[in-house]
DNA sequence: TTGCTGACTTGGC
DNA sequence: AGCCAAGCCAGCA
């Protein structure tokens, strides 16, 4: 089957499942997406992202394994922290508390 | 095909 | 809690 270039879609599948106010790692968007330890093909799947599909993919709601946000070229962290502020995800320290927010706890 | 880079993760100090 | 090194995956020259 064809799954070698339908990785991104997969991807932006699963970042759609996310719910609102809620937040999920590289990492287990990875692992939904069918690649264990594929977390760094997710940023760059992400990455690739253009502006008509970032109004259809919930972007925002991807952070890392600490629940920061990773730093990303074109774009202030502060943008995205905005957004998650929007939906309810409390920071702590400029973090996110994933034990209370994290998708799938 | 080989090698480098990157919006990452995990383990050890 | 924070820093360093190694491992994994996909895209591009």
């Amino acid at each position: 089957m064809n799954e070698r270039r339908g990785f991104f879609r997969r991807v932006y599948r699963v970042v759609r499942l996310i719910p609102r106010g809620q937040v999920a790692t590289y990492g287990q968007v990875a692992l939904l997406a069918g690649t264990p330890r594929g977390a760094r093909a997710v940023g760059w799947a992400l990455r690739a992202l253009d502006e008509a599909a970032a109004g259809t993919v919930p972007w925002h709601r991807v952070v890392n394994a600490s629940g920061g946000i990773s730093p990303r070229p074109g774009l202030s962290p502060e943008v995205q922290r905005r957004r998650l502020r929007a939906e309810g995800v409390r920071f702590r320290k400029g973090h996110v508390d994933l034990g209370r927010h994290g998708f799938g706890s």
